[in-house]
DNA sequence: TTAGTATTTGCAACCGGTTGCATTATATCC
DNA sequence: GGATATAATGCAACCGGTTGCAAATACTAA
């Protein structure tokens, strides 16, 4: 889904292309790593000023209930965002020196299913992060 | 470890035993659900109103890095602590009905083996929470 | 018991993020 | 191309939590 679908998906649902939205959506989809919130802030900024923090978060809360980006804790104080079309996987953070080794969803698969199986319980894991130590510090 | 091991353990480890910390610490081991910063704050400051919330939070992260207590992110926008002698467990959170469902550590341990096995990496699952949704609301 | 010192605390300012409300602006309908 | 209704924005205040720094205090050793 690139950015024109997404606006388009967005205008049929009901939701006005305002230029905030359209320079927020622009900055996502550019990058290429998981971005802040702060971070969409200071690009869109510096091309057109009039955009309050705020309604960075605000749009970024739509994009994700319509699950458009998905979010993730990587344990840094702050949230990151990616849109959902670059594919799902999970985070590896260690908690000593900072590294994050991508995981394959595959890997959670079976938690799920047991989930599924055990509790009746459908788990959301979209883009999880699991901390602890990875080779080089435990 | 009851309270006064942990009390015992500090002054050993050289840690002071302020009057704050015993009326955090005696919050805590009182609790017997997942207690959250302000609620420790609240009790403490009935009965001793000379305590700062930022001594709450010192008090809990000190208390986390010993590994006397753990910290459990439920998704309502702030952190629970409960006494880690109270046993590790986990908990599935709907993210519709709110409901939490108590989870057994055993169901995580296939994963945390396959992470150590493939990613030699040492996972930190203590009090996870995973979110998604229950039978009924699903 | 007292003096000394390093730890801990309180305070106030700050951080990332959220929210209520008045104002602004997009899409619609004529 | 205007008028209108309603969604979205900006603003400022707030929330849970963190931090730098000066003041207070728990422990140590004499």
């Amino acid at each position: 889904m690139n950015q024109q679908d997404i606006t388009g998906k967005l205008s049929k649902l009901g939701y006005r292309l305002t230029p905030q939205r359209l320079m927020i959506l622009s900055a996502i989809e550019k990058s290429d790593h998981h971005i802040s919130a702060e971070e969409i802030f200071a690009q869109v900024i510096d091309k057109y000023p009039y955009v309050n923090i705020s309604t960075v978060y605000r749009t970024l809360d739509l994009l994700k209930n319509l699950e458009m980006v998905t979010e993730t804790d990587m344990g840094e104080g702050r949230v990151r965002y990616h849109s959902s079309n670059k594919g799902h996987h999970h985070h590896l953070v260690c908690q000593e020196c900072g590294q994050i080794i991508d995981l394959d969803e595959a890997v959670l698969s079976p938690l799920k299913d047991r989930l599924r199986l055990d509790y009746r319980f459908e788990a959301d894991l979209k883009h999880l992060a699991i901390f602890g130590r990875c080779q080089r510090c435990s």
